[in-house]
DNA sequence: GCAGTTCGTGACAGCGTTTTCATGCACCGT
DNA sequence: ACGGTGCATGAAAACGCTGTCACGAACTGC
């Protein structure tokens, strides 16, 4: 900066206050400080300014995985709209239970960004305990914490517009697929569960945990077994209502080998619309990752430019049914039973 | 920093040297500093350190999108091995041209990481000049770059190999579909075409153009078009092999929407070994972006450590042909024929 | 016992910015 | 013409750390 000071003929204070775009620097003394910063491929050291203004013009982001669509979606909505306010994103992630205490033992991301976001994590009180005393704002992305700003889709809501969707086909005999991942990571599993019996109850229909069954994502065998276990039941489902749309392919695939067709004997529906809902044809509730980094981003920078914001509140983003060629009334005998 | 030397009753050097794990200093003082550190909660301030050091502690990743496999893949490989040398992770997500420019007018990356991995560019001559000017190592992933740091799988192999299964199968009529993506962003199209012409060439076929199509990754509508083009050729081809998983998965999704079974009467080979690869039984020719990921994390890591290292060479990792059950020998008809 | 070494420690000068404060200058109204 | 205002600029003090250098103490070998 000295340089660049030196070769436009002013001080130093002058080439930072023309470089930040303050406006008590005459026109011409501008033009010249430019023009040598550019000759010059100036860039301003961060590091430098972050020491004295305490803000480090980065964000953090805690993810559980790279690896999925959710994540990849949140993120590039997410990065470009930090990339406008000229923050950097910082990137953790956090795929096992070694590297998730490790991060919180030695929190790397402390004094090292003006704002974390933390993308669905089951945090432990702790853990929540620790974020708090970062000395930077939180925000709790997919997840739902008490007292804290967060952002979520309202899968209660999702399961249950669903789950009437099939109801109104006129299913009776309806399953609903859980989804267990990596312990510890949430994936709204139990609030998708909750509408789904919400929305039988509403109906006036028993709730019957045998239809209810769990599997892995991307696990074949795992998705064979619980759509085996439905369709050993002694009255099986006319419909299943998996909680992820790879799951709800993996049904369909299973479902197909056996040459049971969907949806003309069994209707499957979707959450999430992934992109390969759309190729499967796939019946899901909508949500959009998208909006949720969109959302994100802007609130972390509300709070970094007025961190008593009252931003304490919770945004909850909506989710919509998107009726595709896996879902169909139940098969005649089954709607007359 | 210096409330910490003043609880543990030492100077900050002292505390400097301790929390870097210098060895010149005394069991009993270490113990003292540490205490007194995390009493007090204390991070240093990488910032601070940075200014005198001259490291940043971060490496910057270029990546045109985040919502790919291979990006997710081989970010969740590269992370845990920087955040194991104390490096943090700062992405730069490039989704458009506009993004692009913008990035190569302002190198936002400049003096603020010890070193850059560029992913899956097309970068022009310009472009990797002004990277040749950042200052600090550059290492190009799954791309080829002469005379910078690159790495990358051996798609010509690969494809080649591929192919060579097929025609080892009994095929001799085999389609290539490509696949054109946004523009700028070189997903080895061209090397996988070559390979596949090789192996032709080495079995004595002829190239035929009508042969090879094009289609982007995604787009269910133009995976049909391509797909209808080779089935209303007059010879139409009895194996497909598809650059990428997803667009092998839609072909197949095509052919057996028209009832034309796979592997029975016409075989598709993927390229990739996408998780959707395993799911649908597509044969495919594998490469691992985890190891692509781990590579170019270490390659960073021994640029950064020593930037005169003989380390300009490329890395080249190879390919599996992984057959399953998507590729059979040709119809009887065919094969007599 | 004395010079020479080694070892642990502290003082202090930077690193490259921003920011405060002071300065000089032009401009205003009277 | 004169003091007051406002504006563009510069000098210099931070910011929080690292690294150099110097210093004293505790050793070593003769």
């Amino acid at each position: 900066m000295a340089d660049v000071a030196e070769r436009a003929g002013v001080s130093t204070s002058t080439v930072s206050r023309t470089l930040r775009g303050l406006s008590t620097v005459s026109p011409e003394v501008r033009a010249r400080v430019e023009q040598a910063a550019r000759e010059l491929n100036f860039a301003v050291s961060r590091q430098a300014a972050s020491l004295v203004t305490g803000r480090t013009g980065n964000v953090a982001v805690l993810v559980p995985t790279l690896q999925s669509w959710f994540m990849g979606t949140a993120l590039s909505s997410l990065a470009p709209l930090l990339r406008a306010a000229g923050m950097e994103l910082n990137v953790y992630v956090i795929p096992d239970l070694a590297e998730r205490t490790s991060f919180f033992e030695r929190l790397p991301a402390r004094r090292n960004a003006d704002a974390l976001l933390v993308f669905c994590f089951d945090l432990t009180d702790e853990e929540t305990a620790s974020l708090d005393n970062l000395g930077m704002p939180v925000v709790y992305v997919s997840q739902h914490v008490e007292g804290r700003p967060s952002i979520y889709v309202d899968d209660v809501a999702g399961a249950l517009h669903g789950t009437r969707h099939l109801l109104n086909l006129g299913h009776r005999r309806i399953a609903f697929v859980q989804t267990i991942g990596a312990s510890g990571f949430s994936f709204s599993s139990n609030e998708r569960l909750i509408g789904y019996q919400q929305a039988l109850t509403e109906a006036g229909l028993p709730l019957d945990d045998d239809l209810v069954v769990a599997t892995e994502p991307g696990d074949k065998r795992g998705a064979a077994e619980a759509i085996g276990r439905l369709l050993s039941l002694r009255e099986p489902p006319t419909a299943v209502f998996a909680e992820q749309d790879e799951v709800a392919v993996a049904a369909i695939w299973t479902l197909r080998k056996t040459q049971i067709p969907v949806p003309e004997r069994v209707s499957v529906l979707g959450f999430d619309d992934q992109p390969i809902a759309d190729w499967f044809d796939l019946s899901t509730v909508a949500q959009s990752p998208a909006d949720i980094g969109r959302e994100a981003g802007e609130l972390a920078l509300c709070l970094i430019n007025d961190p008593d914001a009252d931003h304490k509140r919770h945004i909850v983003l909506p989710t919509h049914v998107i009726p595709r060629a896996t879902t169909a009334p139940p098969p005649q005998e089954e709607r007359e039973g």
